[in-house]
DNA sequence: ATAATAAAGGACAAAAAAGTCTTTTAATAT
DNA sequence: ATATTAAAAGACTTTTTTGTCCTTTATTAT
Protein backbone atom coordinates (compact mmCIF):
# COMPACT_ATOMS: atom_id res chain seq x y z
CA UNK A 1 0.00 0.00 0.00
CA UNK A 2 0.83 3.92 -0.66
CA UNK A 3 0.78 5.99 2.43
CA UNK A 4 -3.13 5.84 3.30
CA UNK A 5 -5.71 2.82 3.02
CA UNK A 6 -7.27 2.29 -0.44
CA UNK A 7 -10.34 3.60 1.64
CA UNK A 8 -8.93 6.83 2.89
CA UNK A 9 -7.55 7.28 -0.94
CA UNK A 10 -11.05 7.05 -2.05
CA UNK A 11 -12.28 9.36 0.74
CA UNK A 12 -9.97 11.87 -0.27
CA UNK A 13 -11.01 12.11 -3.60
CA UNK A 14 -14.24 11.82 -2.80
CA UNK A 15 -14.60 14.67 -0.33
CA UNK A 16 -13.04 17.17 -2.85
CA UNK A 17 -15.34 15.91 -5.37
CA UNK A 18 -18.36 16.76 -3.06
CA UNK A 19 -16.76 20.06 -2.19
CA UNK A 20 -16.47 21.46 -5.35
CA UNK A 21 -20.10 20.03 -5.94
CA UNK A 22 -21.22 22.40 -3.03
CA UNK A 23 -19.36 25.00 -4.41
CA UNK A 24 -21.84 24.73 -7.58
CA UNK A 25 -24.97 24.32 -5.08
CA UNK A 26 -25.34 20.69 -5.95
CA UNK A 27 -26.44 17.65 -3.84
CA UNK A 28 -24.17 14.53 -5.29
CA UNK A 29 -25.17 10.72 -5.32
CA UNK A 30 -22.68 7.96 -4.50
CA UNK A 31 -22.83 7.06 -8.66
CA UNK A 32 -22.35 10.50 -9.71
CA UNK A 33 -19.28 10.72 -6.90
CA UNK A 34 -17.91 7.19 -8.11
CA UNK A 35 -18.15 7.62 -12.04
CA UNK A 36 -16.20 11.23 -11.39
CA UNK A 37 -13.53 9.33 -8.66
CA UNK A 38 -13.11 6.30 -10.13
CA UNK A 39 -14.55 4.18 -7.48
CA UNK A 40 -16.66 1.17 -6.95
CA UNK A 41 -20.08 2.43 -5.81
CA UNK A 42 -21.23 -0.02 -3.37
CA UNK A 43 -17.67 0.07 -1.39
CA UNK A 44 -17.82 4.35 -1.56
CA UNK A 45 -21.59 3.89 -0.26
CA UNK A 46 -19.87 2.40 3.11
CA UNK A 47 -17.32 5.50 3.39
CA UNK A 48 -19.48 8.04 2.65
CA UNK A 49 -21.23 6.42 5.31
CA UNK A 50 -18.30 6.55 7.91
CA UNK A 51 -17.66 10.13 6.85
CA UNK A 52 -21.18 11.02 7.13
CA UNK A 53 -21.47 9.42 10.97
CA UNK A 54 -17.84 11.09 11.95
CA UNK A 55 -19.44 15.07 10.29
CA UNK A 56 -17.14 15.14 7.92
CA UNK A 57 -19.77 15.36 5.08
CA UNK A 58 -23.69 15.70 5.41
CA UNK A 59 -26.18 13.78 3.51
CA UNK A 60 -30.37 14.09 2.50
CA UNK A 61 -32.52 10.93 1.66
CA UNK A 62 -35.31 11.29 -1.08
CA UNK A 63 -35.44 12.87 -4.70
CA UNK A 64 -32.54 15.24 -5.03
CA UNK A 65 -30.97 14.20 -2.01
CA UNK A 66 -27.28 13.51 -1.89
CA UNK A 67 -24.08 14.34 -0.03
CA UNK A 68 -23.43 17.75 0.09
CA UNK A 69 -21.51 20.16 2.51
CA UNK A 70 -21.59 23.45 4.24
CA UNK A 71 -19.37 26.41 5.27
CA UNK A 72 -18.69 24.22 8.69
CA UNK A 73 -17.66 21.09 6.52
CA UNK A 74 -15.66 22.95 4.47
CA UNK A 75 -13.36 24.68 6.63
CA UNK A 76 -12.71 20.82 8.19
CA UNK A 77 -9.23 19.55 7.61
CA UNK A 78 -8.02 16.90 5.55
CA UNK A 79 -6.46 15.27 8.53
CA UNK A 80 -10.24 14.75 9.77
CA UNK A 81 -10.86 12.99 6.76
CA UNK A 82 -8.04 10.67 7.12
CA UNK A 83 -8.78 9.99 10.89
CA UNK A 84 -12.01 9.16 11.05
CA UNK A 85 -11.03 6.34 8.05
CA UNK A 86 -7.59 4.93 8.80
CA UNK A 87 -8.02 6.02 12.57
CA UNK A 88 -4.43 7.95 13.80
CA UNK A 89 -1.79 5.66 13.97
CA UNK A 90 -0.15 7.20 10.72
CA UNK A 91 0.24 10.61 13.18
CA UNK A 92 1.11 9.09 16.39
CA UNK A 93 2.26 5.25 15.54
CA UNK A 94 5.90 4.09 16.07
CA UNK A 95 7.25 3.62 12.90
CA UNK A 96 8.84 0.20 13.94
CA UNK A 97 5.81 -1.12 15.62
CA UNK A 98 6.06 -0.95 19.37
CA UNK A 99 3.06 0.15 21.63
CA UNK A 100 5.67 1.49 24.47
CA UNK A 101 7.26 3.54 22.05
CA UNK A 102 7.00 7.45 23.78
CA UNK A 103 9.06 10.40 24.21
CA UNK A 104 10.34 8.84 27.51
CA UNK A 105 10.99 5.19 25.65
CA UNK A 106 11.90 6.06 22.39
CA UNK A 107 12.60 3.11 19.73
CA UNK A 108 15.68 4.06 17.80
CA UNK A 109 13.78 5.53 14.89
CA UNK A 110 11.49 7.61 17.46
CA UNK A 111 13.09 11.25 17.02
CA UNK A 112 14.11 10.14 13.08
CA UNK A 113 10.70 9.92 12.70
CA UNK A 114 9.75 13.29 14.23
CA UNK A 115 9.86 15.36 11.44
CA UNK A 116 8.02 12.74 9.03
CA UNK A 117 4.85 12.82 11.07
CA UNK A 118 5.52 16.68 11.89
CA UNK A 119 5.68 17.02 8.12
CA UNK A 120 2.68 14.95 7.89
CA UNK A 121 0.63 16.36 10.38
CA UNK A 122 1.40 20.28 8.81
CA UNK A 123 0.35 19.40 5.22
CA UNK A 124 -2.79 17.85 6.18
CA UNK A 125 -3.55 19.75 8.51
CA UNK A 126 -3.02 22.46 6.25
CA UNK A 127 -5.67 21.45 3.87
CA UNK A 128 -8.91 22.31 4.30
CA UNK A 129 -11.92 20.52 2.16
CA UNK A 130 -12.52 23.69 -0.09
CA UNK A 131 -8.96 24.43 -1.09
CA UNK A 132 -9.34 23.00 -4.32
CA UNK A 133 -12.64 24.16 -5.21
CA UNK A 134 -11.65 27.12 -7.99
CA UNK A 135 -8.99 24.70 -9.31
CA UNK A 136 -11.31 21.53 -9.87
CA UNK A 137 -14.44 23.55 -11.36
CA UNK A 138 -11.73 25.57 -13.68
CA UNK A 139 -10.91 21.64 -14.32
CA UNK A 140 -6.83 22.37 -13.57
CA UNK A 141 -7.53 20.11 -11.36
CA UNK A 142 -8.72 16.30 -11.67
CA UNK A 143 -10.04 13.36 -9.03
CA UNK A 144 -9.77 10.58 -11.35
CA UNK A 145 -7.70 8.72 -14.01
CA UNK A 146 -8.29 11.14 -16.60
CA UNK A 147 -5.34 13.31 -17.95
CA UNK A 148 -5.94 16.92 -17.83
CA UNK A 149 -5.35 17.46 -21.96
CA UNK B 1 -2.29 0.64 9.91
CA UNK B 2 0.67 3.23 10.84
CA UNK B 3 3.16 4.27 8.14
CA UNK B 4 4.49 0.15 7.22
CA UNK B 5 2.95 -2.87 7.34
CA UNK B 6 3.67 -5.58 9.91
CA UNK B 7 5.83 -7.39 7.63
CA UNK B 8 8.21 -4.29 6.98
CA UNK B 9 7.93 -3.29 10.78
CA UNK B 10 9.58 -7.17 12.04
CA UNK B 11 11.71 -6.56 9.42
CA UNK B 12 13.20 -3.15 10.53
CA UNK B 13 13.35 -4.84 14.17
CA UNK B 14 14.74 -8.39 12.78
CA UNK B 15 17.98 -6.37 10.84
CA UNK B 16 18.63 -4.02 13.53
CA UNK B 17 19.00 -7.56 15.99
CA UNK B 18 21.08 -8.86 13.33
CA UNK B 19 23.12 -6.12 12.68
CA UNK B 20 23.63 -5.85 16.71
CA UNK B 21 24.53 -9.65 16.82
CA UNK B 22 26.75 -9.73 13.97
CA UNK B 23 28.29 -6.59 15.57
CA UNK B 24 29.41 -9.20 18.10
CA UNK B 25 30.01 -11.63 15.50
CA UNK B 26 27.39 -13.78 16.72
CA UNK B 27 24.80 -15.04 13.98
CA UNK B 28 21.20 -15.81 15.35
CA UNK B 29 18.68 -18.09 14.61
CA UNK B 30 14.85 -17.32 13.47
CA UNK B 31 13.66 -18.57 17.31
CA UNK B 32 16.69 -15.83 18.76
CA UNK B 33 15.40 -13.31 16.91
CA UNK B 34 11.85 -13.73 17.41
CA UNK B 35 11.86 -13.96 21.10
CA UNK B 36 13.93 -10.39 21.08
CA UNK B 37 12.19 -8.33 18.76
CA UNK B 38 8.31 -9.98 19.67
CA UNK B 39 7.52 -11.52 16.52
CA UNK B 40 5.77 -14.45 15.67
CA UNK B 41 8.63 -17.18 14.99
CA UNK B 42 7.22 -18.79 11.73
CA UNK B 43 5.99 -15.22 10.21
CA UNK B 44 9.23 -13.88 10.84
CA UNK B 45 11.04 -17.03 8.67
CA UNK B 46 8.97 -15.48 5.91
CA UNK B 47 9.84 -12.10 6.46
CA UNK B 48 13.84 -13.37 6.80
CA UNK B 49 13.23 -15.36 3.87
CA UNK B 50 12.68 -12.50 1.50
CA UNK B 51 15.56 -10.22 3.40
CA UNK B 52 17.76 -12.81 2.54
CA UNK B 53 16.47 -13.46 -1.03
CA UNK B 54 16.68 -9.55 -1.62
CA UNK B 55 20.56 -9.34 -0.09
CA UNK B 56 19.70 -7.28 3.03
CA UNK B 57 20.44 -10.06 5.55
CA UNK B 58 22.46 -13.76 4.70
CA UNK B 59 22.02 -16.49 6.21
CA UNK B 60 24.10 -20.37 6.64
CA UNK B 61 22.05 -23.35 7.63
CA UNK B 62 23.02 -26.45 9.87
CA UNK B 63 24.73 -26.07 13.00
CA UNK B 64 25.78 -22.56 14.14
CA UNK B 65 24.04 -21.13 11.00
CA UNK B 66 21.76 -18.32 11.12
CA UNK B 67 21.16 -15.18 10.00
CA UNK B 68 24.12 -12.24 10.09
CA UNK B 69 25.30 -9.21 8.43
CA UNK B 70 28.76 -8.40 6.37
CA UNK B 71 30.42 -4.83 6.53
CA UNK B 72 28.41 -4.84 3.24
CA UNK B 73 24.95 -5.38 4.68
CA UNK B 74 25.75 -3.16 7.45
CA UNK B 75 26.00 0.04 5.24
CA UNK B 76 22.45 -0.81 3.78
CA UNK B 77 20.42 1.89 4.29
CA UNK B 78 16.49 1.42 5.54
CA UNK B 79 14.63 2.28 2.78
CA UNK B 80 15.79 -0.67 1.54
CA UNK B 81 14.61 -2.73 3.93
CA UNK B 82 11.20 -1.13 3.57
CA UNK B 83 11.19 -1.87 -0.50
CA UNK B 84 12.63 -5.21 0.26
CA UNK B 85 9.33 -5.74 1.99
CA UNK B 86 6.85 -3.44 1.11
CA UNK B 87 7.82 -2.13 -2.50
CA UNK B 88 8.29 1.94 -3.29
CA UNK B 89 4.61 2.62 -3.46
CA UNK B 90 5.04 4.71 -0.18
CA UNK B 91 7.88 6.93 -2.17
CA UNK B 92 6.65 7.28 -4.98
CA UNK B 93 3.35 6.66 -5.13
CA UNK B 94 0.24 9.35 -5.02
CA UNK B 95 -1.34 10.18 -1.80
CA UNK B 96 -4.85 9.99 -3.45
CA UNK B 97 -4.15 6.70 -5.46
CA UNK B 98 -4.16 8.16 -8.73
CA UNK B 99 -2.07 5.89 -10.95
CA UNK B 100 -1.70 9.14 -13.86
CA UNK B 101 -0.30 11.02 -11.52
CA UNK B 102 2.81 12.91 -12.11
CA UNK B 103 4.68 16.06 -12.36
CA UNK B 104 3.07 16.79 -15.72
CA UNK B 105 -0.30 16.04 -14.23
CA UNK B 106 -0.41 16.67 -10.46
CA UNK B 107 -3.23 15.50 -8.26
CA UNK B 108 -4.39 18.43 -5.98
CA UNK B 109 -1.80 17.06 -3.18
CA UNK B 110 1.07 16.15 -5.66
CA UNK B 111 2.90 19.67 -4.89
CA UNK B 112 1.69 19.35 -1.04
CA UNK B 113 3.02 16.03 -0.12
CA UNK B 114 6.08 16.04 -2.19
CA UNK B 115 7.99 17.10 1.28
CA UNK B 116 6.43 14.34 3.11
CA UNK B 117 7.88 12.34 0.59
CA UNK B 118 11.06 13.96 0.66
CA UNK B 119 11.24 14.17 4.07
CA UNK B 120 10.56 10.25 4.55
CA UNK B 121 13.02 9.58 1.83
CA UNK B 122 15.93 11.60 3.40
CA UNK B 123 15.54 9.66 6.84
CA UNK B 124 15.03 6.23 5.68
CA UNK B 125 18.63 6.82 3.08
CA UNK B 126 20.43 8.37 6.16
CA UNK B 127 19.83 5.06 8.43
CA UNK B 128 22.30 2.45 7.70
CA UNK B 129 21.66 -1.28 9.53
CA UNK B 130 24.58 -0.73 11.65
CA UNK B 131 23.56 2.89 12.85
CA UNK B 132 22.17 1.81 16.39
CA UNK B 133 24.52 -1.12 17.30
CA UNK B 134 26.52 0.93 20.08
CA UNK B 135 23.76 1.86 21.60
CA UNK B 136 21.73 -1.96 21.29
CA UNK B 137 24.63 -3.39 22.81
CA UNK B 138 24.69 -1.34 25.80
CA UNK B 139 20.82 -1.63 26.29
CA UNK B 140 20.39 2.04 25.49
CA UNK B 141 18.18 1.25 22.91
CA UNK B 142 15.44 -1.31 22.38
CA UNK B 143 13.62 -3.39 20.01
CA UNK B 144 10.87 -5.07 22.01
CA UNK B 145 8.07 -4.23 24.11
CA UNK B 146 9.97 -3.95 27.48
CA UNK B 147 10.74 -0.69 28.99
CA UNK B 148 14.23 0.17 29.87
CA UNK B 149 14.00 0.91 32.99
C1' DA C 1 -51.62 8.89 0.49
C1' DT C 2 -48.51 7.01 -2.81
C1' DA C 3 -44.75 6.23 -5.87
C1' DA C 4 -40.19 7.26 -6.66
C1' DT C 5 -35.73 8.33 -5.13
C1' DA C 6 -31.51 8.04 -2.53
C1' DA C 7 -28.85 7.17 1.64
C1' DA C 8 -28.35 3.82 5.79
C1' DG C 9 -27.69 -0.60 7.33
C1' DG C 10 -26.63 -5.33 7.37
C1' DA C 11 -25.27 -9.66 5.47
C1' DC C 12 -22.19 -11.58 2.18
C1' DA C 13 -18.11 -12.59 -1.04
C1' DA C 14 -13.45 -11.97 -2.81
C1' DA C 15 -8.80 -10.65 -2.30
C1' DA C 16 -4.84 -9.48 0.30
C1' DA C 17 -2.17 -9.56 4.46
C1' DA C 18 -0.81 -11.98 8.41
C1' DG C 19 0.26 -16.06 10.49
C1' DT C 20 1.04 -21.46 10.89
C1' DC C 21 2.68 -25.93 9.82
C1' DT C 22 5.20 -29.54 7.40
C1' DT C 23 8.69 -31.05 4.24
C1' DT C 24 13.01 -30.29 1.88
C1' DT C 25 17.68 -28.72 1.45
C1' DA C 26 22.13 -27.49 3.06
C1' DA C 27 25.69 -27.36 6.48
C1' DT C 28 28.36 -29.26 10.29
C1' DA C 29 29.65 -31.72 14.01
C1' DT C 30 30.53 -36.49 15.55
C1' DA D 1 28.81 -41.78 6.58
C1' DT D 2 25.35 -40.26 9.76
C1' DA D 3 22.70 -37.66 12.92
C1' DT D 4 21.67 -33.13 13.96
C1' DT D 5 20.80 -28.53 13.19
C1' DA D 6 18.78 -24.55 10.97
C1' DA D 7 17.17 -22.02 6.94
C1' DA D 8 14.30 -22.54 2.44
C1' DA D 9 10.24 -23.69 0.40
C1' DG D 10 5.56 -24.69 -0.13
C1' DA D 11 0.89 -25.63 1.33
C1' DC D 12 -2.34 -24.12 4.28
C1' DT D 13 -5.40 -21.23 7.71
C1' DT D 14 -6.98 -16.98 9.78
C1' DT D 15 -7.85 -12.23 9.82
C1' DT D 16 -8.37 -7.85 7.72
C1' DT D 17 -9.40 -5.12 3.91
C1' DT D 18 -11.87 -4.42 -0.08
C1' DG D 19 -15.85 -4.91 -2.55
C1' DT D 20 -20.98 -6.47 -3.55
C1' DC D 21 -25.81 -7.01 -2.86
C1' DC D 22 -30.23 -6.65 -0.73
C1' DT D 23 -33.46 -4.61 2.53
C1' DT D 24 -34.89 -0.70 5.27
C1' DT D 25 -35.58 4.10 6.27
C1' DA D 26 -36.18 8.78 5.19
C1' DT D 27 -37.41 12.42 1.88
C1' DT D 28 -39.84 14.50 -1.80
C1' DA D 29 -42.69 15.08 -5.74
C1' DT D 30 -47.18 13.94 -7.58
Amino acid sequence: MGMFSKSAEYAIRAVFFIAKSSYLDKKVGIKEIANNIDSPEPFLGKILQQLSRNGIVRSSKGPNGGFYLTDEEMNKKLSEVIKAIDGDEIFIGCAMGLSQCSEEFPCPLHNEFKAVRAELTRILDGVSLAKFNHELVLGQLKLNRSKNS
